[in-house]
DNA sequence: CCAGAATCATTGCATTTGCAACAATTAAAC
DNA sequence: GTTTAATTGTTGCAAATGCAATGATTCTGG
């Protein structure tokens, strides 16, 4: 079998080495791991933010929310309280530091991410974001019909 | 910031979640993981690949490769030997219960992948075909850049 | 032919991850 | 109101993973 022209590696493959080259930045530079940008990225600038929002705006489940969580709290890139409302929940918000490293961060991504875009036409962009929309809404079609 | 329009993010879960899809199949019903799914993949129907061949044409390691390749052997679906011709090199094959389990098994992941596929229209998987090999390419031009 | 550099597979070790179990809290049933 | 069920965050433990070190083999330059 010859992987290059099969679909399902296709997809893995470039997708891993896409989001490799974003840890180059934030993992090489600062290291965090995928979980922790992920945390990141939705707490930089919200207020505050519960376990259960993260869990459910990330693919991420309780214990990955749960370590990632604390490994930016060791950090001191984030806090990490009981809600007043449930006690069984957290709730999560960004320290000043992790504001201020976010800021400095965020753009390096994002001009590495642009950097490698970069090399796309406009046409080839529309594609993607099409395709994959359309990829992402079939398997939740899938999933729906299987259960 | 909201992870539903952002590209990377998009791609990634994207990702992730047509891979699971065809774990369930060859994971949950036969134990493989991914790593030992792909190198599976590549000796079915080969006659036998050495390791430097293997990792050539996967995005996996040495490291990975044998471990991989170890528990392939441990479940009796290929055997491992040493290269005749460069005794540092390993050479590997399907068994035949490797070959049954394939051909068994191989027809079953390709049709939960395409029951996915399904739920999308000819055009749009035309995109996203055109936008990973897109993507993939410029992923390698950004690279070679750099370097 | 030979000494040193290079390449390969494997292993040891530390870290990470997945999964089940657990304690704490809340919701539901009656 | 009380007991039971359900939900949540964390932890323990086994398996997986990444990375450096090692031993074996081959290549290179004289």
């Amino acid at each position: 079998m010859n992987l290059d022209t099969y679909f399902p590696y296709q997809l893995a493959s470039t997708a891993e080495a896409f989001s490799q080259k974003l840890v180059d930045v934030y993992g090489r530079s600062y290291g965090l791991s995928r979980e922790e940008w992920r945390l990141f990225l939705l707490l930089a600038d919200a207020k505050s933010l519960t376990s259960l929002e993260l869990s459910q705006r990330t693919t991420l489940d309780k214990v990955q929310v749960s370590r990632a969580a604390k490994k930016l709290d060791d950090k001191n890139l984030i806090t990490r309280s009981i809600s007043e409302t449930d006690k069984r929940l957290r709730v999560y918000s960004c320290t000043d530091a992790g504001v201020k490293l976010f800021a400095e961060l965020f753009p390096k991504v994002e001009l590495q991410a642009q950097s490698v875009l970069a090399h796309m036409s406009t046409s080839e962009r529309n594609d993607l974001d099409r395709g994959l929309a359309a990829l992402k809404r079939a398997i939740s079609l899938h999933s729906s019909e299987q259960a």
